[in-house]
DNA sequence: TTGTAGGCGTTATCAA
DNA sequence: TTGATAACGCCTACAA
């Protein structure tokens, strides 16, 4: 006897005496039984350690009360905050939540995918590769009405729901600050421009520019993978430059703090040889010297609202929204990596 | 027509004059189907766009293909490492994987272990939340033969398997450096420690003191929930103490990192009027300045070892571990917020 | 308030 | 190599 054997409704039925019908619709409280027979029913379960089989049931119901999150990387402070958000109400609307990593690789990506799709979940909820080209491979989701919402990392077509911040005023916002710290010579950190949020990062930080009639070297911009060593890295190839720029504006947090130490290391003094900017407000950026400004990013709201949108349009069946994009608010941070105290003392 | 209807095999059956039986076969690749006709099969399903009901298998089958991941927070560095690692070999050995979070609350962790007992995960892998009293709530498991496994914070219960490492150890030899810069009267604080790796980092902390005949002032052992606020306040409450501590070893990075902040906002020398060491190799612990001392923790290689074992023990049907537990290793790593500059100089 | 019976989509056994 | 058919455990008309 290894396995005990999995005791059913039938079970209960047969010791109490009475139908699976009944005995399925007592455990499920249905107004309809008598709430004797009910209590009879649910203690009979207890001692028998009985437990629901939520295949038999989906197999039937044909929904699956689970949701499946698809995101890049789960290892960054920003990211784990939006899957805090998303736990905190599929728990408490009990939903399962189904994860996935693709790694920043579109293969992954459409792997991923796939899977959630065999596995039925209800929804999705979808953070972008870096090298994902198209949005292809949720066709089959939308061919079955089955809700998808992206996240942060989005995708310009209106077939689908996107959460997100305005980057592009976020990033003008933190480069006018810049500017009025007196920098002309940005330079700028970004991710994979393929993705909306740093081409939109970028687009803020070239309209702040041209609005005060700087125009952005080509030279100054640096894309990488946005970790602390990549920071590092392109703090090294600055450090080579015969016009060093006067400031870092890098499109992450963990970034522009690589960034920030290394050009220190070198003897720089931040900010008043260079000046630092970051972006999501991560822990880090009160714990580097100076302080990192940056933007706050609320990564658990953006989660509460994502999981919560999802499953209203799972609840109503309603898979094209109305609004294509929900923006979330975000803030400029000024701290001490941005403020030269030349400015600052006047 | 919302919802098209699903295809079954019996659709693929019927288009080509098959039994579902056969169609059922060519879909798993079963060799017994004749390679044309398998291939006519995938064909039809892929144009149908036919989709495996998974709840039908599984009905049949009796397992998931998914494991259950119960931890207290995602929250953090180190939490959000494992989870990479697990992560990486589930997806290899194709599980889904099924994450909930207790927030530190015993109740939620009960409530979670039930769902992810309705939903019949095949395995699970726990990392007790801070009030779990005992491991109780994990008896249906046990008497199924459903493998449990748990990790990083553990529980003494020859039942389960324990993936940990020698917190004791590490602690001890993080105190004996820090005895060896001098240090005599050193603070700790700690987490919950009715959770293992506190009490035996606790415990590592005064073997080390006492194999040196230095005694431990129990006004020095602060409780928190090692946040960096959490490391904040105790630094501020270590700030009124008439007699200051030399050192303060903190159970994680984070609160190390915020005690750190602290102190130095007041004014105080690191290492040389405190020394600070911390524990789990956060990333945070090389941006603050001066460096932080600490542990490093493997945390994706023990997420890649819980599952990879959850994973062998549920394909052999091995519930009892010949081993009660797997301890990996750590190693210290020694920086600048506690070599004290006098020692360092000689 | 309870019971009967059919079906959800697979897999597996037995037979052909 | 393929087919017929009986489970798997639950839900839900419909009937009683």
């Amino acid at each position: 006897m290894n396995h005990e054997a999995e005791v059913t409704i039938y079970d209960i039925a047969a010791k109490l005496n009475l139908s699976i019908a009944t005995v399925s619709r007592a455990l499920r409280d249905d107004p309809a039984v008598k709430s004797k027979t009910k209590k009879r029913v649910l203690e009979m379960a207890e001692s028998l350690h009985y437990r629901t089989n939520n295949f038999a049931r989906s197999l039937r119901v044909k929904n699956t009360q689970t949701i499946g999150v698809i995101i890049p990387k789960l290892n960054s402070y920003f990211m784990s905050s939006v899957i805090s958000g998303i736990e905190s109400i599929t728990t408490k609307e009990s939903y399962g939540l189904i994860i996935s990593q693709s790694a920043e690789s579109g293969d992954n990506e459409i792997r991923n995918v796939k899977t959630m799709f065999n596995n039925r979940v209800d929804g999705l909820l979808v953070s972008l590769a870096y090298e994902s080209e198209n949005v292809k491979h949720f066709e089959p989701f939308r061919r079955k009405h089955i809700p998808v919402i992206f996240f942060d990392r989005t995708f310009e077509d209106s077939h689908y729901l996107n959460i997100q911040i305005d980057n592009r005023k976020a990033a003008y916002k933190i480069t006018e600050h810049l500017i009025q710290q007196g920098c002309k010579k940005i330079a700028h950190i970004t991710g994979s421009l393929k993705r909306d949020v740093f081409s939109e990062r970028f687009m803020g930080l070239k309209m702040a520019l041209k609005d005060h009639k700087i125009t952005f070297n080509e030279d100054h911009l640096f894309s990488t993978k946005n970790s602390i060593d990549d920071g590092a890295a392109v703090a090294k190839k600055i450090l080579q430059m015969k016009h060093l720029p006067d400031a870092v504006f890098a499109a992450e947090d963990d970034c522009a703090v690589g960034c920030l130490l290394e050009l220190k290391k070198a003897g720089l003094k931040i900010p008043d040889d260079i000046a630092i900017a970051g972006f999501n407000n991560d822990p880090i950026s009160t714990v580097v010297e100076p302080n990192l400004t940056t933007i706050n990013y609320p990564g658990f709201d953006m989660g509460v609202i994502a999981a919560r949108t999802l499953i209203n349009s799972i609840k109503d069946k309603k898979t094209n929204f109305q609004e294509n994009s929900i923006i979330l608010a975000t803030e400029l941070l000024v701290r001490g990596s941005s403020l030269k105290s030349s400015i600052h003392s006047k």
